[in-house]
RNA sequence: GGUGGGUUCGUAUAACGGCUAGUACUCAAGAUUUUCAUUCUUGCAAUAGGAGUUCGAUUCUCCUACCCACUACCA
């Protein structure tokens, strides 16, 4: 959901400017290759109704070759690898970097020496001239282990004492204290790529991106990110950035995560997923969101037009959305108001729309209806539902009779007296006449209705019963009474 | 621990430094409905605490508290 949320606001933020939306896939992680994961987050952008400009066409192919439509492909960084050495290299020359030689186990060594003694390791200006690395080894040394060796990285070299200066379109002017940064890996030789930082910086500047707008967790790399346009004298063409708050857990603190969702019943997955290890994820696709109410209710988790007004398409929302309506604190997911919006969106939808959607489903179930008496059964019911599948809950005793009847319900009204009464109210009217006839004989209203609409439909709330006489129609409705006063003995 | 960010009803949020702090969801009550749901009406409910600036602070400044993020050869 934050992923959608923050790929909402970016396209909104994009169409809005006439810009360009651009897909890229941050693959630099080669440990944390998810397989299916981008096909994933193709389509789950396509059910929403978020299509790329470019990084991947309509049909949800990524593009790799350079052309007119996707002039900065490829798309995926991790097909971008020949791009970055170089300018990695390029800070090293320029001061603004440097080789570093330790290894995973040194540094694990370090950390844990600090911590026995109640400090914590941070590779800075303070501790960097005690390691293994291109400052403090001699040059030939240095050139000897770049060439034998394939586990070293570049570090950026933070600066010693500089306050950075940054602003951020949501959350205004930030000053931070490079002193209190350390040197973050920007290369690595064993894979042959960058981190997030040199990656997204260097294609950012390549792709001609204008704004970043990313999620809050990134707030503390932004000193890194200013630097590194520093570096590499690009500040006049720097993007400019918008930090988005997070989406916290319901109940609570902390961040929404997957476990929320199954534990209080809502998907935290726009779209069902399955993770490699065979853990599947409830989405809000198959819980019968709508994905107009989906990417509603995301666009309000954070961001608010100004004015009451709550429900907005796509378009709609392009028009209206701006960053600095956007909120600067966390919001809390309301799983309730998730629902009303999808109630909204149902009520939206023409019967003929809703009726199409409800036919698969009724043959699911074994029944062959007429689109035309499906329909008006959906005219009469849509006020009462939430998703398309509630549908059948409301209404399948107007396609099928009632073979369990609610036991509650049948200790309330299934008393002989009761029952006689119902029938005989039955025997003796029509559709039109039944109340009349009810009332004049002077039986208790409430009782014998309730009992009737048990026999009906199997319980003795729900439908109206003129209501549902008129779809099964009356014939059928004594028969069902009276399958009811088999029933009752 | 350090750094940064944040804090208005339970939740999402509104309020050029100025009406009785508004709206939606939830919840409760009433009306309607022969039942349930819908619908309508009404109601409950908030500026974290403390200083300061000001005629006046939810709004600006500082302090405290609490929450969150980051602190990886992850993004």
């Amino acid at each position: 959901m934050g992923g959608v949320r923050t790929a909402l606001y970016n396209y909104l933020y994009a169409k809005q400017h006439g810009g360009d939306f651009i897909l890229r896939i941050e693959d630099t992680d080669s440990n944390r290759f998810v397989p299916g994961a981008e096909e994933y987050i193709i389509e789950a952008l396509r059910w929403c109704g978020i299509y790329p400009d470019e990084g991947v066409d309509a049909a949800g192919n990524v593009v790799c070759s350079p052309s007119e439509r996707h002039p900065h492909a490829p798309y995926r960084q991790s097909q971008r690898r020949g791009i970055y050495r170089q300018y990695a290299e390029q800070l090293v020359d320029s001061g603004h970097a440097y080789y570093a030689f330790d290894t995973a186990a040194e540094l694990e060594e370090a950390r844990a020496r600090a911590e026995a003694q109640g400090q914590t390791f941070i590779y800075n200006h303070l501790t960097r001239g005690d390691l293994r690395n291109s400052l403090t080894l001699p040059r030939a040394e240095v050139k000897r282990l770049l060439a034998e060796r394939t586990d070293w990285t570049v570090r950026f070299m933070m600066p010693e004492d500089r306050v950075v200066q940054m602003d951020d379109l949501i959350r205004g002017h930030i000053e931070v204290h490079t002193a209190t940064l350390d040197d973050k890996v920007l290369w690595k030789r064993a894979d042959e790529l960058p981190t997030y930082h040199l990656a997204n910086i260097v294609d950012d500047h390549l792709m001609e991106i204008t704004e970043v707008i990313r999620g809050e967790e990134w707030l503390p790399s932004l000193p890194l990110h200013y630097l590194l346009y520093e570096a590499f004298g690009w500040q006049d063409s720097q993007p400019r950035f918008a930090h988005l708050p997070l989406l916290l857990k319901p109940v609570g603190n902390g961040k929404l995560s997957k476990r929320d969702g199954d534990k209080l019943g809502f998907p935290v997955f726009p779209l069902r997923w399955t993770s490699p290890t065979g853990e599947t994820s409830r989405g809000y696709r198959e819980d019968g969101y709508f994905p107009e109410a989906f990417v509603n209710l995301l666009a309000m988790l954070g961001w608010n037009p100004g004015t009451e007004q709550e429900i907005f398409s796509l378009d709609e929302l392009v028009q209206a959305f701006s960053l600095d309506k956007v909120g600067k604190s966390g919001a809390k997911f309301n799983p309730d108001k998730a629902k009303w919006f999808n109630r909204e969106y149902l009520r939206m939808r023409s019967d003929k729309e809703l009726a199409a959607l409800f036919l698969p489903i009724l043959k699911e179930k074994g029944v062959e209806a007429d689109p035309a008496f499906v329909q008006d059964v959906v005219a009469l019911i849509k006020e009462r539902a939430t998703f398309v599948q509630d549908f059948w809950d409301i209404a399948h005793y107007l396609f099928v009779a009632p073979t369990e009847f609610v036991q509650k319900d049948v200790d309330k009204f299934g008393k002989p007296e009761t029952y006689a009464a119902a029938l005989e109210a039955m025997e003796h009217s029509t559709a039109d006449t039944l109340e009349n006839y009810v009332r004049e004989h002077g039986m208790p209203m409430g009782k014998v209705m309730n009992c009737i609409r048990l026999g009906l439909s199997g319980a003795a709330s729900g439908l109206a019963i003129a209501d549902i006489l008129r779809f099964i129609g009356y014939d059928e409705g004594l028969r069902r009474l009276r399958c009811l006063g088999s029933r009752l003995g």
